[in-house]
RNA sequence: GGACGAUUGGCUCAGCGGUAGAGCACCACAUUGACAUUGUGGGGGUCACUGGUUCGAUCCCAGUAUCGUCCA
């Protein structure tokens, strides 16, 4: 317990990574399942692999951080977990271009090769962000770090994949799927991010003379695909044609006129070609019909056996050929260009997805969805903030069928395999193909295996002691955008798996980080930022204190570089701030003195302590950073620095302060274990230096006493506050430097007039005998000094005038309120008694400065 | 097209049925001690618009406008 000195000014670099590596080391993170304590758990969102932290990334652990600390020091046995995610697209496109760099493609080296090619390069220079994470002061345990690729986590995808088509909830099927002719791979529906591109939109008409429709298409390219034209039943105009034939340009082919409930008679000419193979509402309206599919592109989006001179060009080219072709032929009756619609785009690589007739394996959602909808429903699972709930239900409510096979070779493969007659097995944990099967090529989407994430990383389906102690985890916090692509599916196979547990008690949603005038992040504005900078710069402490005092429950927040030197500014502050309390004396040894044997500062800093501690507690606990953040900055920085430490000045100087010594020093121990969760790095250090314990990691957190509260002490220091305040600017008013000492004296109440000497240290007042000058009058406390001089009387009286104006202004309004017959009948009746005070109030300030006014002369 | 949210000082945002708040920015003064990564004082908003409810509306309700996000 040897005392250290504290550094004359704060250098987060000097403290921060010696502090974390010795929380490592110390295993302050490590929880323990076996331990009695409640368990607290919270799993992390897992970065891709192939990532580096941002500052979204930022955002979500500071506040994982902030709520793990905090409960660790509230007693229960907290595990923070940490681990990566495979990410599948975006690592094998990684690896490619590597590749590419090479002129090689994965084909070159083969699937086993390739494979291997990814993790090596996972080990080299995969999970960068893991040592980014460090840099943040992230508590996670690292011992239980996870990766979604691991054995024990692939063991829980064969597990549930097993478990799901047994239950005939993983099925096998050609359907429309999204298609990215890019990666050359299938995609589900959130994989694809819909933008108002720039089209065309081609009315052609279909057939001749009598025989003939027109119909309104943005992909002209695709009608040689077209198995029908499609109208609404009702619709008066093409009632005479439905069950006809009419003729379809360039293949000369006849294709019937069907009727059905989805066409939209407003749209177009109220007539849509039907190309079952190319686009989903088609192949709905074909399988109902039983219109042929006829494929007319390949993989990479170019066309493919229409048999036409279209087929080897790209889908785009087509489009222009083909329309140019079909005006050739007087077919094109009115063309819109350009035409903005919603087109669907790889949400990896950004090239246009391509619907796509194929074989894919899908899971049946309706019934786990059902489940994840429910248990928000009846309030098993809490989201936070309420407001995003509706989202969760529309998503939840009306899912479609989730495409899980992926034609990649980075990823879990599917574990089905075929026998040479046709045999489908599924092949779980432990058990292996029969001679001569083959296993299905493809593997699963990775969010997939995401899904399981609350519960492969304890262990599952081992029934461990992890397992047993920590699930279901108790917080999830992540990004409202991650909402249907994550915590959706965490939901359905976490009550699917864990028999109706659901993953977690509360999701809570937090918002984008943006930039500094509230725009989105992105590479090609050039406004995104690096959080590592920010820590070099400011500090770890700084940047999350910033980031924790923006977010709001589910709003997205503004970053500005600024803001965060504030923080550190912040971080300074209480630097200072504590080096000032150890040069006087401040301690925490020894009994706190009893209550009432102190002074009204030193009651009224404990019971703003106290005020502080609930109100801030409340505010974490229920996720409300932004507003507990404020509430710890304005106790700190105002209360504690700008008028408890400049109060107790006086009481230090004069070598009379036991008490003081104390209650400071257990303000400051307070502090700095409330502001822990926030500002782990500066706070350590300076608990540490301070007490000379061990780590205020473990230390208790702050509880309210409530006899601490005090209301008159309270008022009191109001008081006090308010005439340093109204001296001040006088004093500056009347242009004397703030460091002149100038003689006065304070005419007071005896509970004010106590505490003559502590303002007049504050105010640079001498308490000596002399003949007044000017006088400051604060309702009954009149504070008078000696000018020595002449009084700047044309700015006393501005001042005194501009006083008066305010007070008459109030007393108006106080008047109005008070002459209201409506008002005196119905209002409340503290507001009626609040309103006369005022009434009071105003007329004592108008009598008396209008006094003061008339002996300015 | 559907849904949700937003509109408050120069900027970014809190708040809320009873005299408008913060941070940053701005103006003035101050540098022999905790802190210029500072202190003190100050200026600045008819709370988008139009109606309604109410004794009282920035706050509740309806409509309008603009912006944003998600979904189709």
């Amino acid at each position: 317990m040897t005392k250290r000195e504290l550094a004359p000014s704060f250098i987060p670099a000097d403290i921060e990574p010696r502090l974390y590596q010795h929380w490592v080391d110390s295993g302050y993170f490590t929880a323990d399942s076996s331990s009695p304590k409640e368990p607290f758990t919270i799993v992390i969102p897992p970065p891709n692999v192939t990532g580096n932290l941002h500052i979204g990334h930022a955002l979500d652990q500071t506040l994982q951080d902030c709520l793990t600390r905090m409960k660790r020091m509230q007693g229960y046995e907290a595990l923070w977990l940490p681990g990566m995610d495979h990410a599948g697209i975006a690592t094998q496109n990684v690896v490619e271009k590597q590749l590419a760099a090479q002129g090689l493609t994965r084909h070159d080296l083969g699937r086993e090769e390739f494979v291997k090619k990814v993790w090596e390069w996972k080990a080299e220079s995969g999970g960068q962000i893991l040592g980014q994470m460090k840099r943040l002061g992230d508590s996670v345990d690292w011992s239980r770090e996870a990766f979604t690729m691991n054995e024990t986590l692939s063991q829980a995808v064969l597990t549930i994949f097993k478990k799901l088509y047994d239950q005939e909830l993983i099925y096998r099927a050609e359907r429309i799927i999204n298609w990215c002719p890019r990666c050359l791979t299938a995609l589900s529906d959130i994989e694809v991010e819909h933008q108002d591109d720039e089209g065309e939109f081609v009315s052609v008409r279909y057939g001749d003379g009598e025989q003939s429709i027109v119909v309104a298409t943005t992909r002209a390219e695709t009608m040689m695909g077209d198995g029908a034209v499609a109208v609404h039943p009702d619709d008066p105009r093409y009632q005479h044609m439905i069950g006809t034939e009419v003729l379809l340009p360039l293949v000369n082919r006849m294709i019937p006129i069907i009727a059905d409930e989805l066409v939209d008679p407003d749209f177009g000419t109220g007539a849509v070609k039907v190309t079952a193979a190319h686009d989903p509402n088609d192949f709905e309206m074909a399988v109902r019909h039983n219109v042929p599919f006829v494929v007319i592109m390949n993989e990479h989006g170019v066309m493919d056996g229409t048999g036409t001179e279209f087929d080897g060009m790209d889908r785009f080219e087509a489009r222009v050929a083909v329309v140019a072709k079909l005006k050739e032929l007087g077919r094109v009756v009115a063309e819109k260009r350009p035409y903005i619609h919603a087109v669907g785009h790889c949400s990896r690589c950004d090239t246009t997805v391509e619907p796509r007739l194929s074989k894919q394996w899908f899971v049946k959602v309706a019934p786990l969805a059902k489940a994840a909808g429910d248990a928000v429903r009846d309030g098993r699972v809490k989201i936070e903030p309420e407001e995003l709930a509706p989202r969760y239900f529309e998503w939840v409510d009306g899912m479609h069928d989730w495409c899980i096979s992926r034609q990649l070779w980075w990823g879990h493969r599917i574990p089905v395999w075929y026998g040479p007659n046709g045999e489908v097995i599924v092949v779980g944990p432990g058990e292996s193909a029969p001679a001569g099967y083959e296993q299905d090529p493809d593997v699963l989407d990775t969010w997939f295996s995401s899904a399981l994430w609350p519960f492969s990383t304890l262990g599952w389906p081992n029934q461990t002691e992890d397992l047993k102690k920590f699930y279901p985890t108790s917080v999830l916090v992540t990004g409202y955008d991650i909402l249907f692509f994550w915590v959706a599916r965490m939901m359905m196979f976490g009550l699917f798996a864990m028999d109706g547990v659901p993953p977690f008690g509360t999701i809570v949603l937090h918002g984008l980080v943006r930039d500094q005038f509230g725009k989105k992040m992105s590479k090609s504005k050039g406004n995104v930022v690096d959080p590592l900078e920010f820590i070099d710069k400011y500090g770890a402490d700084a940047l999350r204190f910033t980031l924790a005092r923006g977010s709001n429950p589910g709003k997205d927040q503004a970053l500005a570089e600024d803001w965060i030197a504030g923080s550190r500014n912040f971080a300074t502050k209480l630097w200072n701030a504590t080096r000032f309390a150890m040069m006087n004396g401040a301690t925490v040894e020894g009994d706190l003195p009893a209550v009432d044997s102190l002074n009204a500062i030193d009651k009224w800093i404990l019971s703003r302590l106290s005020e502080t501690t609930a109100q801030y507690t409340e505010l974490l606990s229920t996720y409300e950073f932004a507003r507990a953040s404020e509430v710890i900055y304005h106790f700190a920085w105002d209360d504690l620095c700008d008028w408890y430490l400049e109060l107790s000045k006086e009481a230090f100087a004069s070598g009379n302060a036991q008490s003081t010594q104390r209650v400071l020093g257990f303000v400051l121990d307070q502090l700095f274990r409330l502001l822990h969760p926030v500002m782990p790095f500066i706070t350590e250090e300076l608990w540490t230096t301070f007490t000379g314990g061990e780590t205020l990691m473990n230390a208790s957190w702050p509880i309210v006493d409530v006899s601490h509260l005090d209301k008159s002490a309270e008022e009191l220091i109001t008081q006090l506050q308010r005439v340093i305040t109204e001296v001040r600017r006088f004093r500056n008013d009347q242009g004397v430097k703030p460091s002149q000492k100038i003689p006065g004296r304070f005419i007071a109440p005896a509970d004010v007039a106590q505490y003559s000497s502590a303002m007049a240290f504050l105010l640079k007042l001498e308490l000596v005998d002399f003949t007044a000058s000017a006088s400051v009058e604060i309702g009954a406390i009149k504070c008078e000094l000696d000018l020595s001089g002449a009084v700047d009387v044309e700015a006393e009286r501005t001042r005194l005038e501009k006083d008066l104006a305010t007070a008459k202004k109030d007393l108006a309004t106080a008047e109005v309120k008070l002459n209201n017959q409506g008002f005196m009948a119905k209002a409340p009746e503290n507001v009626v008694a609040e309103i006369r005070e005022r009434q009071a109030a105003t007329t004592a300030d108008i009598e008396r400065i209008t006094a003061q006014l008339a002996a300015l002369k």
